[in-house]
DNA sequence: ATGTCC
């Protein structure tokens, strides 16, 4: 992206003015140097998400946004809650994508030797890849009460973690108004023993060590300290989710010639949110939200399992989970107004300081915390909202580095034994379903994630908790 | 991201 269409606020922070066809301000947080690595096409994309209808006050574009359908991934868009608009592109097709971290009471010289083991043990126990099934063979009238329960049900119907542990997901682990007859058969249909699934792409489960602690407080509260083994995974709704960002693509253009809406760009499809196409969208996206929970709840179960087979007397406990593929009803500040308004974060992740409903009951005091997921190789961080936040980016960070290179050319740009020797070289053991697939997830391919992270402290939306080593990582 | 083309 060009330095010169911006105006700049400070050193990480950026506005391009509403202009042409655009309702509201694009702005964009990054230092120079990751805004003129960005892609040009975040340009267009961002311009063409400011100019829908019922756009509220502004786009935010996170330093960790690369091009994506429609909407950029690593956006925030809020609209109206009345007179505004629901689009797919704004939420991604695998809603409710999301992190989740794993405490445990080990330390890393519990576990120096036993890397390779563990993780040969995920691959073993925790079914990754495209198309991978596991062993929760759900009947229909399960299904529904996974998709109105979410991770509640793993808990309760299936014993698969402890209950105290829905306080530590985002919404308890439940979203409102998911139902379950908003989601198309051929969505359903998808779910064929699903849950439990890794996935493929950019998902993962790594092992890995706190290796430095920023915020004592905080980190004490979050159950972290130095030296401490967790394991974080990320993961969505699989091929449920997908199929219904598919499936209301249909519904949606259909829709359209209803609504006499003139699309310039076909993934930036989009309807009323109070029509009843937009009002089936939202509790179709809810419902594949509560699907995603519950399958991180599951791997997470999984987890816990596979440490305890492989080290004895292990604990562990959810620190967090929180998706960054969404679509939520939230109250906002709005210059003097305080409005109900529709945000889709789109590879972004919520990121609300201190008091709030919506922040669990232990982390009040906290704020809540942010999983920043790594690229293979590299760290991840722990971060926390600022109150900052709330004004400038609707409560919102980033979610990971943010991709640089394409897949394809990720692919051509090194060989899987280059890749597997330079991971070792970073002390990284890698398990793969897939040789291609994990090219393209190389950390060669993303952004420096010291300097996305340094963009969002600087800007002063999150504050960082602390930084996570990968030791090891299972790919689908 | 995705039973990456029923």
């Amino acid at each position: 992206m060009q330095l010169k269409l911006l105006h700049r606020i400070s050193d990480y922070e950026w506005l391009l003015p509403k202009h042409d066809k655009m309702n509201v301000d694009v702005y964009i947080v990054g230092s120079k140097k990751i805004i003129e690595e960005m892609d040009d096409n975040v340009y267009n994309q961002v311009k063409n998400v400011a100019s829908l209808p019922g756009i509220i006050d502004k786009v935010a574009l996170l330093p960790d946004a690369h091009s994506g359908y429609g909407f950029p991934i690593g956006c925030v868009a809020a609209f109206d809650k009345e007179d505004g608009i629901v689009s797919i592109g704004g939420v991604g097709f695998d809603i409710n994508c999301g992190v989740r971290l794993i405490t445990t009471n080990l330390i890393y010289q519990d576990i120096e030797k036993k890397v390779e083991s563990i993780i040969k043990a995920f691959y073993k126990k925790i079914p990754a890849g495209v198309g991978a099934n596991g062993k929760i063979n759900l009947t229909k009238k399960e299904l529904k009460d996974v998709i109105e329960k979410g991770a509640e049900w793993v808990i309760k119907e299936r014993g698969m973690g402890k209950i105290e542990e829905l306080d530590y997901i985002e919404e308890g682990g439940c979203v409102s108004g998911a139902d379950f007859s908003a989601l198309t058969e051929e969505a359903l249909a998808r779910e064929k023993n699903q849950l439990g699934t890794l996935g493929s792409g950019n998902h993962y489960l790594e092992l890995q060590v706190v290796e430095e602690v920023f915020d004592i407080e905080r980190a004490r509260v979050f159950g972290l300290f130095k030296n401490q083994v967790v394991a974080t995974l990320h993961c969505g709704s699989r091929g449920l989710g997908h199929q219904t960002g598919v499936d209301f693509m249909n519904i949606f253009a259909k829709a359209i010639h209803k609504y006499k809406i003139s699309i310039k760009d076909k993934e930036l499809i989009y309807v009323p949110a109070t029509s009843p196409e937009g009002r089936r969208y939202f509790a179709a996206v809810q419902a594949a939200s509560n699907f995603a929970f519950a399958n991180r709840q599951v791997i997470s179960y999984l987890v816990s399992e596979v440490l305890n087979d492989v080290i004895k007397d292990v604990d562990t406990n959810t620190m967090y989970d929180i998706g960054h593929n969404t679509l939520k009803i939230e109250t906002h500040k709005v210059g003097n107004a305080k409005l109900p308004l529709l945000v889709h974060r789109k590879g972004s992740t919520r990121n609300f300081a201190g008091k709030s409903q919506v922040v669990p009951k232990p982390y009040q005091f906290t704020g809540q915390p942010v999983i920043v997921g790594g690229s293979m190789g590299t760290a991840s961080y722990v971060l926390c909202g600022k109150e900052e936040s709330m004004e400038k980016t609707f409560g919102t960070t980033i979610h990971g580095a943010g991709r640089t290179m394409s897949r394809h050319k990720a692919r051509e740009s090194l060989s899987y034994e280059e890749l597997e020797r330079d991971l070792l070289k970073r002390g990284v053991f890698l398990k793969t379903k897939s040789r291609e697939g994990a090219l393209e997830e190389s950390p060669i391919a993303y952004k420096d994630i010291e300097e996305v992270v340094n963009t969002v402290i600087k800007s002063n939306l999150s504050q960082r908790v602390a930084r996570l080593r990968p030791l090891g990582v299972l790919k689908g």
